[in-house]
DNA sequence: CGCGTAACGGTTGAC
DNA sequence: CTGTCAACCGTTACG
């Protein structure tokens, strides 16, 4: 029901297929969760029409529509390893999709890091939403989220995508529970619970639960002793948490570590403090710090070979394959190969010629020339071909507090690093690392020229 | 008309 | 190895 109405609202979606597997009943229930009043009984009737018949005059045509796309988009079997939709056509799955703008998207999929990096750019260069929508192909929406985001945590990277919410319940924690457990014998899970808060051995976002405690010492611990209900007259409970920062310390202002996005095995979350915005508690790739870090190690060791595996870079498809064939130079930057090979293996496209957004963003510099690559994939690619992009000399810049940092190098395997208000910063995140943050972004959005034209 | 956002189908990755 | 789950994604359309 719901997927019939989903799919009936994107009727005209190019890669339908994959909607016609609606496997996902467990998807219901998700739906149902999120579900409001607003579309309970129809697909928002009457839209798709006439506009998506004058928007989307290239990927509608014939079979599967997105082969008709550019090459960029072109049709690619996944890879093995890959999830494959059941069905006969599985292998002829493709991944653009257009939308009513003519953009190419990816359904399910992070904007690349370089659209993404535009858009705030754009916006800082005080181009209204609409306009960055239109210009970038990229639904509103997505651009007020993006913007939106930006504004909240200066960062333009995606969340982190899939996954668990990593196991609180460490061996560590175990450990210290043991521990406490054995000190003292009668101690109350909550007791426990506050006694890692202290300790630092957890932080208010990844202490285990008072169930947790209970059940780790009822499972794990077994039997060292039980707690008996005669024992309520034990201290009162504790202490606020500690401040977070204890735990949640950002890894710099030293060194920035260059797994700081994916720190999956790091004791605290970093950058947390600074996120009100982020839900998630755990390793976030919106980590300013993270991207910090990232940054500056890239930028110091000109190399992400050695940082890939525990960077973002994992979730940097970035789809490089969509904007590649605009960058047909196919200069892998320096330690940035990996990365677009992984990207390769999430979005098989065509990989007729590779170049990582590091190759069309060169570090400390926007080159419009390269800019205007990014975002003129043939056919496919975010620019609308008509209207002209707005005059050069457009409007001031984004107050002073704004800048982007653009370093081109980080964009497509780990991370972007974008900060604003910085004042706001400081109240609510950690400053950014001077050494991290662009000394001069907004040169850096000086020297980025918008293209003249977006054709 | 511009914008914020709910709903939606989709992907991802830990478990 | 496969399925489940809960996170996030961008698009669409509503208000």
């Amino acid at each position: 029901m719901k997927f019939t109405l989903g799919l009936g609202s994107r009727a005209w979606r190019v890669s339908w297929e994959r909607a016609a597997a609606a496997v996902a009943g467990w998807r219901a229930n998700r739906g149902a969760l999120r579900s409001g009043a607003r579309r309970i009984s129809s697909p928002r009737p009457g839209r798709r029409g006439s506009r998506l018949a004058r928007t989307l005059p290239l990927c509608l045509s014939g079979d599967g529509g997105a082969r008709a796309l550019p090459d960029c988009f072109g049709p690619s079997p996944r890879r093995s390893g890959a999830r494959q939709p059941a069905g006969p056509r599985a292998m002829e799955q493709t991944y653009g999709e257009v939308n009513q703008l003519g953009g190419v998207f990816v359904n399910g999929r992070p904007l690349p890091n370089a659209i993404r990096l535009r858009i705030v750019e754009l916006a800082q260069l005080g181009i209204r939403p609409c306009d960055i929508s239109r210009q970038l192909r990229v639904s509103h929406g997505c651009v007020s989220k993006i913007l939106a985001r930006y504004n909240e945590t200066g960062s333009i990277l995606p969340g982190a995508i899939g996954g668990s919410k990593p196991r609180v319940t460490t061996p560590n924690v175990v450990k210290h529970i043991r521990d406490y457990k054995q000190g003292d014998p009668g101690i109350f899970a909550w007791e426990i619970r506050d006694r890692l808060l202290a300790d630092g051995v957890c932080d208010k976002y990844n202490v285990p639960s008072v169930s947790s405690i209970s059940r780790i010492l009822r499972n794990k611990i077994g039997n060292l002793a039980q707690p008996g209900p005669y024992e309520a007259s034990k201290q009162p409970p504790p202490q606020p948490a500690l401040p977070y920062n204890h735990i949640y310390q950002y890894p710099y202002p030293s060194p920035v570590s260059p797994t700081g996005a994916k720190m999956g095995s790091h004791p605290g979350v970093p950058g947390t403090a600074g996120h009100v915005s982020i839900p998630r508690s755990w390793p976030s790739a919106h980590s300013v710090s993270n991207i910090l870090g990232i940054r500056t190690f890239m930028e110091q060791t000109g190399a992400l070979a050695g940082s890939e595996g525990t960077t973002y870079s994992p979730k940097m498809e970035d789809w490089a394959s969509v904007n590649r064939t605009a960058f047909p130079t196919a200069q892998a930057v320096n330690g940035l190969e990996k990365p677009v090979l992984e990207a390769d293996i999430k979005y098989p496209q065509s990989a007729s010629s590779l170049s990582a957004v590091g190759t069309f963003l060169p570090a400390c510099a926007y080159p419009a020339s390269n800019q205007h690559g990014v975002y003129s994939a043939s056919g496919g690619g975010y620019l609308a071909p008509g209207p002209p992009w707005p005059p050069a000399q457009g409007p001031p810049l984004a107050p002073p507090g704004a800048s982007v940092a653009v370093h081109g190098g980080e964009l497509s395997a780990s991370a972007a690093v974008t900060f604003k208000h910085p004042s706001r910063e400081a109240a609510d995140r950690k400053p950014p690392s001077p050494g991290a943050k662009a000394p001069d972004a907004l040169g850096s959005l000086h020297g980025l020229p918008i293209p003249a034209s977006t054709s």
